[in-house]
RNA sequence: CGCGGAGUAGAGCAGUGGUAGCUCAUCAGGCCCAUAACCUGGAGGUCGCAGCGUUCAAAUCCUGCCUCCGCAACCA
């Protein structure tokens, strides 16, 4: 955990050889809810994501479809722009590694590395596919020999390389490790890469390629274009003007000691994550990030969502019929961030309906409600600990925060989001502990009637404000219906009893309607069923 | 022996040494402010199997085995 005010979050940058899916939403989903809780908070941020538009494949669809790459890559991005648009993503930056201030800075680093001696010329054998024009390793090929993607014959061959040394920085990146526990979450994945790839031996990485030409060239031998992961790696970097005349958000959000750098990634680019970037790194003498946090895979119906099964989720329709923040809920609170989950649409109207509609949309209902009816619509002053229950939803509520708050530093977003939960039912709870509506029978219990209005009207405000990360349009909604003007809409009021004493609320439209189980189940499998 | 993950109540999951928990479903009761919702309680688990493993104490650590899944090939 971190003490420091200022941090700069990434996820990867995607790769537009197609459309986006609803694996690529819940990565970018996820670091989109940290980044909003810690500005919400107080902290300066700035959050990242991007495209990773070269390489061979890019070139091949391109070519497929009539187009030049840019063109292609033109196309597709606009269609990533489209959907963190509407999955309201708060990014600050969108590097798109076709870019000048991009290309030109990997070109100066690879420069620099070449003259540092950390990459040499030197020979690459494999297996090559000439139809595909492609190398392929031993692993690739199988023992038949043939090539993954167009099944024939591969024969082996060799091409001139560039070649990274990485056995000259490895000391230093295990002792990194060691220093460092929480740089590589969960822990298993730590082991995975020792275990598979340093201790066997690490080969030096091929750092160029030959074999086609949509890259980023070698300044020194143009015939050579820069391999994908150390161009597209070094976008966290090139994003913040690293290497440019403008190196001011640079040193903010990366040099600084004070800020802190969190790398979100997916458990198949972990290797070059943590181990080739940290040496990449070290190369150009710049820190290294404090966290790199592998988030698991969300899967569908107990196998992998894939394009050749045909069993990919299309966000849109979800967000369209549901809404953006019922899609955003389900990502977080579903799915345990850290590990593999799966998609399921009886999951999906299940978490919407308890968590969403029944537990909070019904609380703010029957709060709203009552205050209405007691109180001709305003919440009344705030006396203190009137009612025996007073003092323990208060000291409840700010144990809730209070662990929200450490939850969400350490990442572990859907147990912050569930500490929520727990007082949302508290409430609940405790409106059946005071019975309002026995106290409104009695003048002489007005005293207590009004301080039951207060402290629920306060557990909702902040549940409000705990969830407006996530439910970016919603907690509005919440705020709305208290009457809390926008300008005191901030983080630091919820630990503040009386600040809403004497507004006025608006009864408005159910915040979460209840789905029908049967009938909304039926629509997402249809709508996964089309994909087939 | 390629690498990694998982096996806990009918379903889906949490739980890394100290009385087995959550959501949904189910049953009984309560309440009536509210979105057939909310609150209370019950039933339902030999925590994949084995070791009579380590320990005062194991779902949790160790050893072996079985089953499922992911990666290695589009894909976070």
């Amino acid at each position: 955990m971190s003490n420091k005010k200022r941090f700069y979050i990434t996820t990867p940058i995607y790769y537009p050889s197609a459309k986006l899916h609803i694996g690529h939403a819940y990565t970018t989903t996820l670091c989109d809810i940290y980044a909003r809780n810690k500005r919400l908070r107080g902290y300066e941020c700035y959050f990242l994501t991007g495209a990773d538009e070269h390489g061979q494949k890019i070139e091949k669809n391109a070519k497929a479809a009539g187009k030049t790459p840019q063109e292609f890559v033109d196309g597709i991005v606009e269609g990533f722009h489209k959907l963190w648009d509407v999955l309201e993503i708060s990014n600050d930056d969108f590097i798109r590694t076709t870019q000048d201030r991009h290309v030109k800075v990997v070109q100066d680093i690879f420069s620099k590395m070449l003259k540092n001696d950390d990459i040499y010329l030197g020979e690459y054998e494999g297996w090559y596919c000439k139809e595909c024009e492609a190398f392929w390793t031993d692993t690739q090929v199988g023992d038949e020999h043939l090539c993954p993607d167009c099944k024939r014959p591969v024969e082996k061959a060799k091409e001139e390389s560039y070649f990274y040394k990485t056995n000259k920085y490895l000391d230093k990146l295990l002792k990194f490790y060691d220093d460092n526990p929480k740089f590589l979450t969960p822990v298993s994945r730590k082991n995975e890469m020792i275990n598979t790839f340093i201790k066997p031996g690490l080969e030096d990485l091929c750092v160029s390629r030959t074999s086609f030409s949509w890259g980023i060239q070698i300044r020194e031998n143009p015939k050579h274009v820069i391999y994908v992961w150390l161009d597209a790696l070094t976008n966290y970097i090139t994003a913040l003007g690293y290497g440019s005349d403008n190196e001011e958000k640079f040193k903010k959000f990366w040099q600084d000691p004070d800020c802190e750098i969190i790398h979100v990634i997916g458990a198949d680019i972990t290797r070059f994550h943590a181990i080739y970037w940290p040496m990449f790194l070290m190369s150009l003498g710049l820190r290294l990030p404090d966290r790199e946090f592998v988030h698991g895979l969300l899967m569908m119906r107990d196998s992998k969502m894939s394009k050749s099964k045909g069993n990919v989720v299309d966000p849109y329709p979800l967000i369209e019929r549901y809404g953006v923040d019922a899609v955003r809920y389900y990502l977080a609170r579903e799915i345990n961030f850290g590990s593999d989950g799966s998609f399921s649409p009886e999951q999906f109207v299940e978490r919407c309906n308890a968590d969403l509609a029944n537990s909070l949309g019904n609380l703010l209902n029957r709060t709203v409600s009552m205050i209405i009816k007691y109180f001709d619509g305003v919440i009344p002053e705030y006396k203190g600990k009137v009612t025996p229950f007073d003092g323990e939803i208060e000291s409840f509520t700010e144990t809730v925060i209070k662990s929200y708050e450490d939850l969400m530093d350490d990442l572990k977003i859907t147990d912050a989001l569930a500490m929520v939960n727990e007082l949302s039912n508290r409430a609940n709870k405790y409106i059946d502990e005071t019975t309002p509506w026995a106290l409104a029978k009695d003048e002489a219990k007005k005293d207590e009637l009004a301080s039951v209005m207060h402290h629920l009207a306060m557990s909702i405000f902040v549940c409000g404000m705990l969830f407006k990360p996530v439910l970016v349009k919603s907690s509005d909604r919440i705020f709305d219906q208290l009457g809390i003007e926008e300008s005191n809409r901030a983080y630091e009021k919820i630990h503040e009893y009386g600040c809403l004493s004497g507004l006025k609320v608006n009864k408005g439209e159910q915040l979460f309607p209840r789905l029908d189980a049967a009938v909304e189940v039926q629509f997402i499998k249809d709508l996964m069923g089309e994909n087939k």
